[in-house]
DNA sequence: CTCGCCTACTCGTCTAGACGAGTAGGTAAC
DNA sequence: GTTACCTACTCGTCTAGACGAGTAGGCGAG
């Protein structure tokens, strides 16, 4: 099934034997989910060191093609369902059926959401986030943090930030914000939403990203920063959200004019 | 400088170095484009073989913290300028002032903007492109594909496919589309554009698409389809673009109702 | 002064072996 | 039948050494 190597290719030996397996992988031999032929096998398979093997498997894994289980063996990384999300997802219109953002959305694509790991807390934001807010360093926030799950695995976490004057003392302060989530409360309480700015970034994750959203190696996150304004072009929140690329397609309508 | 190993931790031997490592670049005691302790060094201050010292610095490339350069040393990895792409950036009042959207923005940005591997053919498009422009499988397109530098370095390779009976014998099939670019040529042609739909994934790169961005191992892409849609609900083209993510910051704004 | 070579240092690749630890399946004891 | 153990197989970590190839600086020949 898995050619031989070229001794007269210049190109190392390890990255060759990554080819042949990346191309089978391609080529359907290997299915998701299915397992690469062990270290043992290929070192057989190629007559080499097992370091040589390894170095080809650590290639395909860096690249996210492949995903060691440790006393299992190398599979091929199996791609997670993927949610789609639009850049009317914060519209009101979707809030008023008294669904927050996520939940109605991973609903509508029949998955099972779940939200985890909640925390709301009140102190001074990150510098950055102070500047988005307009608020002067040190001025309190309320922070709520949370992560958010797909069937059960982790595939978001999110801090909001939003200035201490606005959600102190409101339901925006407590765990559960009530029905349309925090930008429902916010729009009661007098702040109608105009428009939000998104900027996104990707990136390797850090470790601590790393384990909290259970990636495998190979698979970069997403870095979204959204600041909400208010029809008084004030900043009402911020939220500071790291995802699994691999879980997402972001998908946004840009005007013409 | 660097402190010395835990025996008594249970975290492999490797990951301490790369967490030392790792540290003493967020302290800034080393700091962007420095140079790490070579490998030789890293093994006598740790009395490690190099192999393990090699594992902490390979754990490094792949966060994307450091660089090797052969025969000179590894490296903190200088992040790029970056640019910010606005949503409003294919708006027509900056196609009016002649330029189109990638020079105009890197331009603006203070750095030197190029074009580079140019190539116009006429072919049919992968499936999911032609379902994009609404045309049967094997429809023949015209195809530009270019690569975009700044400052010199590589940072976006970008294909573009139009519906040739729209696109064929027109200044689009032409290397040089003249002053504004493709969508200033489609608006004489009739096609006044209504909107874009851009979708985002962000992943690793393929072996391809890290040879001609030059990226370095830790960085990934983001990979950005965009449909622009004319007056009329008709899709004239499609773009699809690979970018360096380390390079760009995607920033865009969302209606709230 | 300039060019070319030599050398020391750097990372890249590969070998051969050791031990540890997680997994999974079979088997023997209960 | 269930439990506990044993064993074979898997990947994870680490060692010690070899040779190759790119880089950069010094030094001598021209």
């Amino acid at each position: 099934m898995l050619p031989s190597l070229d001794p007269g290719s210049d190109r190392a030996v390890f990255r060759q034997i990554a080819d042949h397996l990346r191309e089978a992988i391609k080529r359907g031999d290997l299915r998701e989910g299915e397992k690469l032929p062990s270290e043992a096998a290929l070192m057989k398979h190629y007559g080499v060191a097992r370091g040589t093997v390894r170095q080809a498997l650590q290639l395909l894994q860096s690249e996210g093609v492949a995903a060691a289980e440790h006393g299992r063996g190398v599979f091929v990384r199996p791609r997670p369902p993927v949610r789609r999300l639009a850049s009317d997802r914060f519209a009101r219109r979707h809030r008023e059926r008294g669904q927050a953002a996520f939940m109605a959305e991973s609903e509508a694509s029949g998955r099972r959401p779940s939200v985890d790991m909640l925390t709301v807390t009140q102190a001074a934001p990150p510098l950055d986030i102070a500047e988005r807010l307009k608020l002067d360093e040190g001025t309190a926030t309320v922070v709520r943090r949370r992560r958010y799950l797909h069937d059960g695995h982790p595939v978001e976490v999110a801090t909001s930030y939003l200035p201490a004057d606005i959600a102190t003392g409101t339901k925006i302060g407590e765990p559960d914000p009530g029905p349309g989530g925090i930008y429902a409360r916010l729009e009661e309480l007098g702040h109608r939403l105009d428009h939000f700015d998104e900027q996104i970034e990707a990136r390797m994750p850090t470790a601590e990203e790393s384990r909290v959203l259970a990636l495998a190696s190979g698979v970069p996150v997403f870095h979204l920063i959204r600041t909400a304004y208010d029809t008084d072009g004030r900043p009402v929140e911020v939220c500071d959200t790291v995802m699994a690329a691999d879980s997402f397609v972001l998908s946004y309508t840009l005007p013409a004019s």
